[in-house]
DNA sequence: GTAAGCTCGGGATGT
DNA sequence: CCGAGCTTAC
């Protein structure tokens, strides 16, 4: 389909190829895009968006642009960008599912039973909170683990049941039955905390959606084009929005490649692509095939490998280059050896001239990257680690977090146990577990409870003046958050919390590490004029592109190197219980081993120039040496497409050799003991000081004041208080009693404290 | 409240 | 074998 050339055809259309050019010319009714790797597709699907714009079928805010991550979603933006110009900035519905989601979601907080400045949690918070869940219903935690519970719930809400639609049978799937209730309890502490976890924030609006016709109608109305990319990787939630969204003006375009559905595992179903002109008949289907990435050799491997799956929508790519490397295989006799071969062929490839940018070593699990690590370290290869580790994970930004939340908003009850003691503060388990006590019988927050509590003696002298300190501190940063800049608050924040003196005095590799990532958190902020927009901005977006100095080569794995692209692609641990992985082997049958042949192709398709793939005849799995035989499928590349290589040490015939495994045979291989670069940071220049001494006498807070108190008690009544025994009360002011104990005297105390006696 | 000791598990990850 | 997370002992 060659389309004769027009004359006076749009700038965003030239250099695109045919399917490329029906790709972004086909804009109404239904389009499916299937995109082979490296074929273009973000061209394809820019120039769709600009030409849907020229030609004013739509204006910018008219248009629906889903992506999965904000990688790619800011990738678009910028490419869109780049055609449009500033129009782009008027594309407010351009995002991730979950940016859209909780944009939509502020909007209708109410009909989810939640404000529009609702909080959303991290996983962090979610687990502590279902922990919380669990020892409320008096189970037993170890026997139902928090975790286990969570993938659930993330399972249910992927495939978008409410608690009321978990069935018993799915509700058997944890604590004996009792799964379907403790998701409900969840739901509920999560509105009385006006907070979401990342599976609401599509939930919630499905069910808006669902229920709410005016609401519906007001979407299906604005949006006049959908555009999705990625779309194998859709759960059924995003699917029933995405079709609900777009029963009226049908004009949706999914983009996607059945072949690279890797992420079963987290709730995507590959069946929502494969079923799409049932969905929508008429459906335009669009392939793109022509790849502009890899070279013959390379196309030819991968395709030959994913031949072997059934069910596919069908590709075929291919590429106009000619000439190219074959994918070379190689095999050695175990895994330092791997290590330390990877290690030549990029000092050769140096040694030519060539960069370590360029290259890649992609595992297929995180365990891998060790022993390559220990390797690198001792000869001094340049590399880094992606994916471990992520900025937001760590523990001093998530207090940093913590902090910001709780000014932000004051029912935040997870921000507040969080911090209410750190730095320490002399808060231990006894006060805060009094501050839960109180908030739980009045149904109040943790905030509010624990400044009603400062005005009575139910803590310690000390326990009391430090949470009136810590309460007076949020309500000061409270009144800061209008006049100062994000950035300048959390410097404040953390300067007057005793955060940074804390750490400043503990003068550890780590703690300057910290002090640096908290220092890189404020500079982050520098870009957001309003608390609120960081906030939504930082539980959103969870990656931390660090400064690239220096050339390195990338170490990652299979599924992390989705969407991108190197010279030189190492393929490392090709044996069957590595890739395909063991569990894959195990469970799933066939539809998992078939997973694990796309993530192959996804591996191969990475190489621009040069694919190698890696496999050893010995491998140490949790300490223990194992002999290992070829991944199946290296057996299943296309012999023409490839060249067989073996090590000085090992070799094919060696695989097959039944040594002993008795003894480590290569216990005298040196190993680093280092741990990465992460670690390796040059020791802090931390300055010893005292934690400053906060003298701020607690005071009546304002939160306090008309408080209905318990219409049971009455002056003169006698009651008994756990701390203080037997006592008569001798005033009452709201919630609030003198009491005259007989022991301990005249003290102030909160009613719900007290029962008669 | 911290440090040593013990148990358990060990695929991939983004929002 | 190694690390995380929790318990027990100071």
């Amino acid at each position: 389909m060659n389309a004769p050339p027009d004359l006076h055809e749009p700038a965003y259309v030239k250099g695109l190829n045919a399917p490329q050019r029906e790709a972004v010319l086909t804009v109404d009714g239904p389009v499916l895009m299937l995109a082979g790797a490296g074929t273009g597709k973000t061209a394809a699907l820019t120039a769709r968006l600009a030409h849907i714009i020229a030609t004013r079928r739509a204006w910018p805010s008219e248009i629906l642009a889903v992506t999965f991550t904000n990688k790619a979603a800011r990738e678009m933006r910028e490419r869109v960008g780049r055609i449009i110009g500033d129009a782009v900035e008027g594309m407010p519905w351009l995002g991730t599912f979950h940016a859209i989601g909780a944009k939509m979601l502020r909007r209708h907080a109410e009909l989810a039973g939640l404000h529009s400045n609702f909080t959303i949690l991290d996983t962090d918070d979610q687990l502590r909170l279902l922990k919380q869940v669990i020892q409320l219903a008096e189970l037993d935690e170890k026997r139902w683990p928090a975790k286990q519970l969570a993938g659930l719930i993330d399972q249910w809400k992927n495939k978008g049941l409410t608690p009321a639609d978990v069935d018993a049978g799915e509700s058997e799937r944890f604590a004996n039955g009792r799964g379907g209730e403790l998701y409900g309890i969840y739901q509920d502490r999560l509105k009385t905390l006006n907070a979401c976890d990342f599976g609401d924030l599509l939930l919630h609006m499905l069910t808006i959606l669902r229920q709410h016709r005016d609401v519906l109608e007001q979407y299906q109305q604005r949006f006049k084009f959908i555009l999705v990319d990625e779309y194998q990787d859709t759960n059924s939630v995003q699917y029933l929005w995405l079709r609900l969204l777009a029963q009226r003006h049908k004009n949706i375009c999914c983009v996607g490649d059945d072949d690279q559905s890797i992420y079963s595992w987290r709730g995507a179903e590959v069946a929502n692509i494969l079923k799409f002109e049932k969905d929508f008949p008429g459906a335009a289907v669009i392939r793109l095939e022509q790849n502009y990435r890899s070279t013959p050799h390379i196309l030819g491997a991968a395709s030959g490998l994913i031949a072997q799956n059934a069910g596919r929508l069908g590709k075929t790519l291919w590429t106009e280059v000619d000439a190219g490397e074959r994918v070379q295989i190689i095999g050695v006799w175990d895994g330092p050896e791997e290590a330390r071969r990877i290690g030549e062929l990029l000092e050769s490839h140096q040694q030519r001239g060539g960069s370590l940018d360029e290259c890649a070593i992609l595992v297929r699990a995180q365990f891998q990257t060790r022993e390559l690590e220990d390797r690198f370290i001792a000869i001094g290869m340049p590399y880094k680690i992606i994916g471990g580790f992520r900025f937001y994970e760590r523990a001093e930004i998530r207090d940093a977090l913590a902090y910001l939340r709780l000014v932000n908003q004051p029912a935040d009850d997870l921000a507040f146990e969080r911090i209410v003691n750190v730095p320490k503060r002399g808060l231990g388990d006894k006060a805060v577990a009094k501050v839960q006590m109180l908030a739980r019988a009045e149904q109040v927050s943790l905030v509010t409870s624990a400044s009603r509590i400062v005005d009575t003696d139910e803590l310690t002298p000390q326990a009391r003046r430090s949470l009136g300190n810590f309460i007076a501190d949020l309500a000061r940063w409270r009144e800061l958050v209008r006049d100062l800049p994000p950035a300048d608050l959390v410097r404040t924040i953390l300067e007057e919390s005793g955060y940074t003196t804390v750490l400043q005095a503990e003068k550890s590799v780590e703690a300057a590490g910290r002090l640096e990532n908290l220092s890189e958190l404020a500079r982050a902020m520098e870009e957001y004029d309003t608390l609120g927009a960081f906030l939504e901005h930082v539980s959103l977006v969870m990656d931390n592109d660090s400064a690239a100095d220096g050339e390195k080569v990338t170490i990652m794995t299979i599924h992390a190197a989705k969407g991108l692209e190197f010279d030189q692609v190492y393929l490392a641990g090709w044996e069957e219980g590595v890739f395909p992985s063991q569990r894959a082997l195990d469970e799933g049958g066939l539809k998992s081993l078939e997973e694990e042949r796309r993530l192959a192709y996804v591996a191969i398709t990475r190489a621009r120039r040069l694919c190698t793939i890696l496999h050893a005849a010995n491998r140490r799995i949790y300490g223990q040496w194992t002999s290992s035989i070829p991944s199946r499928f290296i057996a299943e590349l296309p012999a023409e497409h490839i060249v067989e290589q073996t090590s000085l040490s090992g070799g094919e015939s060696l695989w097959r050799a039944n040594w002993s495994q008795s003894a480590d045979p290569f216990a005298h291989v040196q190993r680093g003991t280092g741990r990465g670069p992460g670690w390796q940071r040059a020791a802090g220049s931390g300055t010893y000081s005292p934690a400053p001494q906060r003298l701020v006498e607690a005071r009546s807070s304002a939160v306090s004041l008309g408080n209905k108190g318990r219409s049971d008690l009455s002056l003169g009544q006698r009651v008994f208080h756990q701390k203080f025994g037997y006592g008569v009360i001798a005033e009452i002011e709201g919630n609030k009693l003198e009491i005259d104990f007989e022991q301990s005297g005249r003290k102030r105390v909160i009613d719900s404290f007290v029962t008669i006696a």
